[in-house]
This record gives structure tokens, C-alpha cells and sequence, in this order.
DNA sequence: CTGAAAGCGCTAACAC
DNA sequence: GTGTTAGCGCTTTCAG
């Protein structure tokens, strides 16, 4: 069932059928109506590829991200698959569950061909050396949920303050009264939460509350990570009366990890953290954090690459979110009565 | 940049060089070297809608699913995405959001068009209508995660036993010695949970366990729903010692209203759910479910996608997935003890 | 082992 | 308003 088979069947030509069902040229009421009635007595549909073939325009955007079932991407993809529908795209989504060969081999086959540009929401570091190389060849590349404004990665990308974020999270602490705060970062020092443990240090030593390099951990972004370093953490050091922490599912993690060595939280314990997922106000105590613009980022993500390929838009556009909010829940309170249970 | 730049570039024909990108026909070590090399030099990428075109096969499969931020779709989504990928195809994802209209206007752009197939992953009512329409029309169409062994949608599918998993969870509360049960449903009597909830009804009728209708609460597949209904069962039957749950998201709702209420858990009310889900394992205390082979579904759909393309599978084929398993955690205890804490 | 011709299904550009 | 021609980038077919 091809374009040529309705024409026939209508008695038009290809070319009125195409631009019946583009709603392009000018076409009569009445034939318009034969090749609808056409196309729906036939089941006609286009094929996609034929027409983004000759249009050199595929109708569809990609989406790169690390780990579909952490639960913040899903929160990203529906804004993003959102976003993109209002563009008239459908999106390509690819889960590189952290293997950097996957993600190669995606670009490398889908960028500029399947799709005609590519979102990446790589949490964890994005492969910048071939999103430039990308970007070089004419297609449209942008990184979404960038950390570091002052370091913008020579790809086109949407950005928030990460440091800002992690500075609310602790100045929190510290207006409850906490000295003795610990902190579980979950990447490397140098790793993808660099810009939110440097706003956990600047806070701190604005404050003057105690902060021993002993009191932090590093780990991974994960539920179960959060959870050990939390335990070696607390073990270590059970006169802290709080924990920062880089983001939320991790926080989840110690939250538990604490619950399970017998602190109280908050009363014994305060854990704070940044980017509201949905989980976090569905755990017991709900977990005090610093919301950051999830859906917003998605939305504007999308929203350069259309602009990029509009022409509208550079290598060197940095599209700065909304600033990241505060969320008081259970899992903060005055460190007044802060003590161990045991 | 096109095939036939790089044939130029190499001295050969286009037929060479598609040839030895391809792994086709017989092309001697020299020229193939000569290919790759420009290839390599010009950054060449065979446009994938061209080869879909000609080729009348993309390397595509879709995935629709109605809502992505609840986290089954995601475990779903990752196994689906492996699947597909070992069947060498990106997978195209449409979020409905509910929205049967989004579902509708994505089968119809993209089915046997942009992809090959569509595997629907629908929890809720899938649009059978149209997916036996596309697939009347050549279009391979496949559901997974159908709850109806006996009642086949009409559309190849892959099946898990639904009522069994209820007996299951149902089972391991009489067998805790709890009288009386109450159950929270995460759809219409007559909605997606239907067999989830004939199972209960069976279960309990053959334990001669204490059930009255006004013990059971219908309601939607969302944390909120299930706090909701939790909260509206326990305040007018404050006598329950324990509550079947058709669905985890609304299971961990249910957990946390009973804990609003003042109930210890697994102490004085015990909860049991269906899926294992992420979450139930992180939930204080965690949740007690009969697992789904979730991701095992996933695989199957995919190769059920790839079978019925080959010719191999059939519209009345239906694959039955491995058999649900209860997950003991913290939510179920003995029933010796249950009474409310006031 | 390599190449030339034909055409996948569609639309842009231009005729009528 | 409508039709004709050309060609998007690739692979299939078949000739050398």
C-alpha cells in the first residue's frame, strides 16, 4: 500500500494525495475529500522513512541517558517524550546502562540519521569527545542536566546550579543548628556530583561548623551505595547530627541505613539531599530535599535541539533552569536534642 | 557526505563499499582495507533510512507503555531495551500517560513505518481495536504483561498467571493465621486487576477466611490511590489484621497510610502486594509480594516481536512466562499478635 | 570479485 | 488546482 495505490484509487495524482495529507499546496475541497475517504478505506499510512528520506528530516529526536531505572530518568523522559511530541517528534530512547560502548554505537548508528539530533541526559559522565565530533558533522547534539555553569562542555547544554543546590541543603543544616555534619557523595570526588560537594565544602566553611574530610564518603549513585557508606559512615562517626547528601536515591539509601542502626530521624539524625524524585516523599520520615528543575531541563533540552537545528542556536548556548528550591519533610529537624539512640 | 562520496574517495563502486559495510558478498582484504580507511577518514555514516527503505525493514522496534514514571515500565523498559538490542534494533518508546488519543496517533506514524513492530506493555487497556487492525494489515503487533491466560487478546502475547500470584500472596497470609483481610485493588472490579482480584476471591472463599465486600476497596495503580483507599479501609474496619494489595505502587501507599494510622507493621496489620518492584525492597519495612517475572516478559515480548516477523508465531500465539514467587520481607507477620495500637 | 542500472516510497520544484 | 519530472541514499539484481 503505497501513496501511488490511493492516488490510483482516488484518480489523482501521487502529488495531490501528498499534499492532502501535509495539508500542503492548494487542493479543492471536494478532491480533498476523495483522497481522504481514499486513504481511509485503504488503511493508507506514509512511510515515515521514505518521507524523511527526500525530506532529509527525520521525525524523530533521540534520548541518551545512563540508567533508565534510577528513578529520576523517567521522571526526565516523560517531560522530554512530552516536549518532544509538542515539536511533532517521537523519541528514540537509549538506555546505556553506564556501558560506554553502548552509548558509542548508538550515536554512532542513530545520531543524524535515525534522528535528527540527540539529547543527552547522561547523569554520569557523557561522551564529549564524539558529541563533539558529532556536532562538527552538522548534527544537532545538547547535553541536558549540566552542573557546571562555569564549565560549559563545548556541546550546547541546559544547566543548573548545582552548587547553589547543595549550599541550600546545607545551610539548612546549619539554620537547625547542626555542627557536626557528615556528608555521602555519590560519584568520586572529581566525578559527576563535583559541583555539588563543592557547594557542600564552600557552605560548611562559611559556617564554621566542623567539617572533617573523616566525616564524608564517596560512592556511587545508588540506592545501595547510599546505604553502605552510610553504615561505614555512622559507624565511624556516631556523634554527627546530620548527613548531606549529593542526591536523592542514595539519601534514601542512608536514610535506611540509619533507620537500621537504630537513629531516630529526625531526632537523633538529620539527612538532606538534592533533586526531589518522586520517592523521596513517599519514604518514612519524607526526605528533606533541595528540588531541583527535572521537567524543566527536559523540556528545554528538547527544546535546543530545535532550536539548533532552526539555526537559532550554537555550540556555545548554555540555557541556564530555574534555581532549586528547598523541600522541608520529615527527615530534618533542630539539632538540639540530636543524640545516638542506642 | 554519502556511499557515494566514500566510493569515490576509495576508487571503488558504491556496491563495494555497501558491500563491505554490510559483511556481504565478496569483497578481497585489499579493497575492504581501502573502504574502511575512507570510511574512517570521512566520518562516514550509512543513512539508516535509506537502507530501511529500500531494505522494507527498519531497525526500529516500538515500545508503548502508559505511564513511565511508575517503576515497573522502567525494569520493563531495560530488559525490553536489552532484548531488542541482542536483536540488533533500537527501541522507540511512546509514553501514553494515560492518553489513549497519544497511543492512537503513535500505532498509527509509526507502526510498520518507522518500526517494524510495536509491543504494547500496556497495564491498562490496551487499544486491541487498533492493534488487530495494524496487524490485519501485515503490521507485527505483540502485547506483553497480559493478565489473561484465559481470555487471549487477539494479538500474540505473553502471559503470566495473574490469579496465581494473588493465591500466592493470599495464601501466605492465611497461612500467618490472619482472619480476617481486607483488600485494596489497584483498578475497576472489572479493570486491569481483574484476575489479581479473582484469584484473591478464590483463594479466601477456599480458606473459608472471613471476607465481606465491604472489606475491599477499588481504586487506581498509584502510591496515592492506595494511601487513599488504605486510609478509608482501615478507619472503617479498624479489625483488620491484614490487607491484600493487587499492585506494589499502591501497596507502598497502603503501607505508609497504615503507619499514619498508628499501626505497627508487621505487628499489628501485615500487607502483601504483587510485581516486586525496586521499591518494595527499600520501603520500611520492606514489602512482602509474589514477583513477576517482569523482566523475563520484557525478553519474551521482543522475541515474540522477532518470531512473528520471521514467520515463526502466530495472532493465537501465547507465551506463557515463568511462574510468579513470593518475596518475604518485613510488611507480613503472624497474625497471633494483630490488634490496633491506639 | 566488482560495477552499472533500477527502484524502494516519498516530496521539491516546476510545469500546465 | 493538479500533474510531471527528478532524485533523496541506499540495496537488489544481474552483467561482466
Amino acid at each position: 500500500m503505497t501513496i501511488k495505490d490511493v492516488a490510483e484509487y482516488a484518480g489523482v495524482s501521487v502529488m495531490t494525495v501528498s499534499n492532502v495529507l501535509r495539508s500542503r499546496g492548494r487542493v479543492s475541497e471536494e478532491t480533498r475529500q476523495r483522497v481522504l475517504g481514499a486513504v481511509e478505506r485503504q488503511g493508507y499510512r506514509p512511510n515515515l522513512n521514505a518521507r524523511a528520506l527526500v525530506e532529509r528530516r527525520s521525525p524523530t529526536l533521540a534520548l541518551m541517558l545512563s540508567c533508565i531505572t534510577n528513578p529520576f530518568y523517567p521522571e526526565f523522559a516523560l517531560a522530554a517524550n512530552l516536549s518532544a511530541l509538542k515539536h511533532e517528534r517521537h523519541l528514540l530512547v537509549c538506555n546505556t546502562d553506564h556501558e560506554v560502548d553502548r552509548g558509542m554505537s548508538f550515536l554512532e548508528q542513530v545520531a543524524g540519521s535515525l534522528s535528527d539530533g540527540v539529547l543527552v541526559a547522561n547523569y554520569s559522565d557523557p561522551p564529549l569527545a564524539e558529541l563533539r565530533l558529532l556536532q562538527s558533522r552538522g548534527i544537532p547534539v545538547a547535553i541536558s542536566v549540566w552542573e557546571l555553569p562555569d564549565e560549559p562542555p563545548g556541546v550546547p547544554c541546559v544547566t543548573f546550579d548545582a552548587k547553589g543546590a547543595a549550599r541550600l541543603a546545607v545551610e539548612h543544616l546549619v539554620g537547625l543548628g547542626h555542627l557536626r555534619i557528615g556528608a555521602v557523595i555519590g560519584s568520586s570526588k572529581q566525578g559527576i556530583h563535583r559541583a555539588r560537594y563543592a557547594g557542600f565544602r564552600e557552605a560548611m566553611a562559611e559556617s564554621k561548623v566542623r567539617c572533617l574530610k573523616a566525616d564524608e564518603r564517596f560512592t556511587g549513585d545508588s540506592f545501595d551505595a547510599g546505604y553502605a557508606a552510610a553504615k561505614n559512615l555512622l559507624t565511624a562517626r556516631p556523634d554527627l547530627t546530620a548527613i548531606f547528601v549529593s542526591n536523592d536515591l542514595p539519601a534514601l539509601g542512608v536514610l535506611n541505613a540509619a533507620l537500621d542502626l537504630g537513629y531516630l530521624i529526625p531526632k537523633n539524625l538529620s539527612v538532606v539531599s538534592i533533586t526531589d524524585i518522586q520517592p523521596a516523599r513517599q519514604s518514612r520520615p519524607g526526605l528533606t530535599t533541595v528540588a531541583i528543575p527535572t521537567a524543566e531541563m527536559a523540556e528545554k533540552g528538547i527544546a535546543l535541539l530545535i532550536e539548533l537545528m532552526a539555526g537559532r542556536a550554537s555550540e556555545t548556548t548554555v540555557v541556564q533552569a530555574s534555581a532549586p528550591k528547598l523541600i522541608i519533610r520529615g527527615s530534618t529537624g533542630s539539632a538540639a536534642v540530636a543524640q545516638r539512640c542506642t
